[in-house]
DNA sequence: ATGAAAGCGCTAACAT
DNA sequence: ATGTTAGCGCTTTCAT
């Protein structure tokens, strides 16, 4: 590649400085190495290994002799070298279903600023809520030797699990709860958000339902338990329009189209969704369909998401701390990584808030 | 590092065995290694090597027994290593200014998508349209050995031109273009763009006018434009709301509401927003304030995100193709990688288009 | 405060 | 088709 006497150990040995042009710059092709600044300054490699990471153990007059060489021939350290010598790669691997959503483009922001603060660098796995597309990604990126691991939800392949555990690094579940993590777990509770919303809907004299969903595992819950809780309530029927996951706007347009031949009885109807976006769409189609919001249909959609709050009419969801999860699945994985590496199992509910405003 | 024997050759030489556990499987602590595979199978490192990497030079017979071996001590390969024996780290490096942009995000699953199906990972840096903050980033990223670069825009800081150029890898500037590209370019002009919107509106008889931009230096790229080519038409004064990037919904609410006491003169009116999500917001705007939209205010937006086509009204805006550009330049690295390393400049522009809607 | 030697886990280049 | 040897660029350990 380039190397002018690679595996020629005479060559070097005999040339070792004559192979580089004046100062022991490396020529042309070769970029910079450790001991080309080494030479250039006139000390042993491990000196400059020690001005680039523990500066203080150097003298003041050798660290700026060194950082004088570093410049001048514009040396780039080479962490791949880095990390297979001490086995720590200063990554962290971090894995969303889908980027589009700012709920995790958020959470994934605040993840990065605060490992990047630390030193580390992020690798992102977009696994489309789908736990074998993950499970591929987890095995690639684990060759890359992360020093920890972030994952969204709680539902991976046995593979997935079997693989993280056998590569004793910390591992942070979020964005749900389990009884049994891989290891650490920040999150809130989908059921609980399904029964509250029932609830919320219930208390506010909603008979009458319409569901819009994405087929995603951690929103199957809150359908789940939000059914339950209806059904607590003798209610059964509840139309229900299923889209692929990921959500979008005409996912809502398509699903109150396809729902309202359907709704049941008679009085107050509330159209549920399982995101902001699909709940947008909806109104969109009230609004086309000269149906007004609330009074012909509430809607109450999930995740407060940045247009929410301006919609017209302003949209019912539950807002989950995204950010707060970030910050809390960071911290928990720098603390073991930095710390002493004893087990300490985290496992927090950050909780949600309904947020009532003006379409249910 | 939980390593028996490490650093005592007389420990390693006598007892290479005895150190695991039988068949030579690394006891507790330690991670399996090719070597480990090795013993197990009673092979070579090397051949476990190319079982891994080159299975058509290996006999089937042999390649079985590798393949057993790895499952059976759940061997995970480590790329740190190889990257540093072959200096190619199958890495790539891709910029965005922000993630919560979905015409970005879209951009990087696409380049995500390729460049993984070619065995490739990517390590994301979001540099917030600030070109210090992705020097910082270039330079971190750049200390893993990327084998290429993808980035969002063609202004960076010398720093980071002479950083990429010394690095001697490939790189991919996107969505702009300039006479002088690093090394490759897949884009559009932003100063096209903002001639042809005056053009439009010109066209469609608007004569006075109002602006809501972020500061973006490709957003000022159309700003400029489209103040010159109005200026064409002697029409000097307009008023401008400017925002700090990234866009946000509320600004274009903000926007419109300090711009209206300011806009000159009678006649149809027209604002132009350098971004749908502020036009979204314009619209909410102009809706609360009774404003009726076209007829008593015109609005336009760029991009064509998601959201674009399914306002009430639906917004006339400007639609680039990012995922075409991500394919290009996906694609564009791919060769540059895969075949031969000659200096093929690439420079492509794939346009833009004016989607007329009801807004404008 | 600085240096010498060995090794991290893998693969390129040469054998055989 | 498989093995041997050396080395990628850095850091650890132990010495000075």
């Amino acid at each position: 590649m380039g190397l002018h006497g690679k595996n020629n150990p005479a060559a070097i040995a005999l040339k070792p400085i004559e192979t580089s042009q004046r100062f022991g710059i490396p020529a042309g092709q070769r970029k910079a190495t450790l001991v080309d600044v080494a030479r250039v300054a006139g000390v042993a490699p491990i000196t400059v290994s020690r001005v680039i990471n523990q500066p203080g153990q150097v003298k003041q007059k050798t660290l700026l002799k060194v950082r004088q060489a570093i410049e001048e021939i514009g040396y780039v350290p080479n962490l791949v070298a880095g990390a297979l010598a001490t086995s720590r790669s200063r990554l962290v691997a971090v894995f969303l279903p889908v980027l589009t959503n700012p709920i995790f483009s958020d959470m994934f922001q605040v993840i990065t600023d605060r490992l990047s603060a630390a030193g580390y660098q992020v690798l992102l796995g977009v696994s489309g809520y789908n736990a074998e597309a993950e499970q591929k990604q987890i095995q690639a990126i684990l060759s890359r030797r992360p020093d920890g691991v972030i994952l969204t939800g709680t539902v991976h392949t046995d593979v997935s699990r079997k693989l993280l555990r056998a590569a004793r690094i910390p591992v942070v579940e979020t964005w749900d709860m389990t009884p049994d993590p891989i290891d650490m777990l920040v999150g809130f509770s989908h059921e609980d958000i399904g029964r509250e919303m029932a609830y919320y809907l219930i208390a506010k004299g909603y008979r009458r339902f319409g569901y819009v969903e994405v087929d995603d595992p951690r929103g199957a819950k809150r359908t789940a338990a939000f059914f339950e809780a209806l059904a607590g309530y003798g209610i059964t029927d509840v139309p229900t329009e299923t889209f692929p996951a990921p959500a979008s706007l005409r996912y809502g347009i398509e699903g109150l189209r396809k729902l309202l031949p359907h709704l049941p009885g008679e009085g107050p109807l509330a159209v549920v969704c399982t995101s902001d976006t699909m709940a947008h769409g909806v109104l969109l189609e009230a609004a086309r369909q000269g149906l007004h919001v609330p009074k012909d249909i509430a809607v109450m959609g999930h995740g407060d998401m940045y247009f929410a709050a301006n919609l017209v009419p302003s949209l019912t969801t539950v807002r989950v701390e995204g950010d707060q999860i970030g910050k809390l699945a960071a911290d928990a994985l720098l603390e073991r990584l930095e710390s002493a590496h004893d087990l300490k199992p985290l496992k927090c509910d950050v909780g949600f808030t309904i947020v009532q405003r003006e379409s249910a």
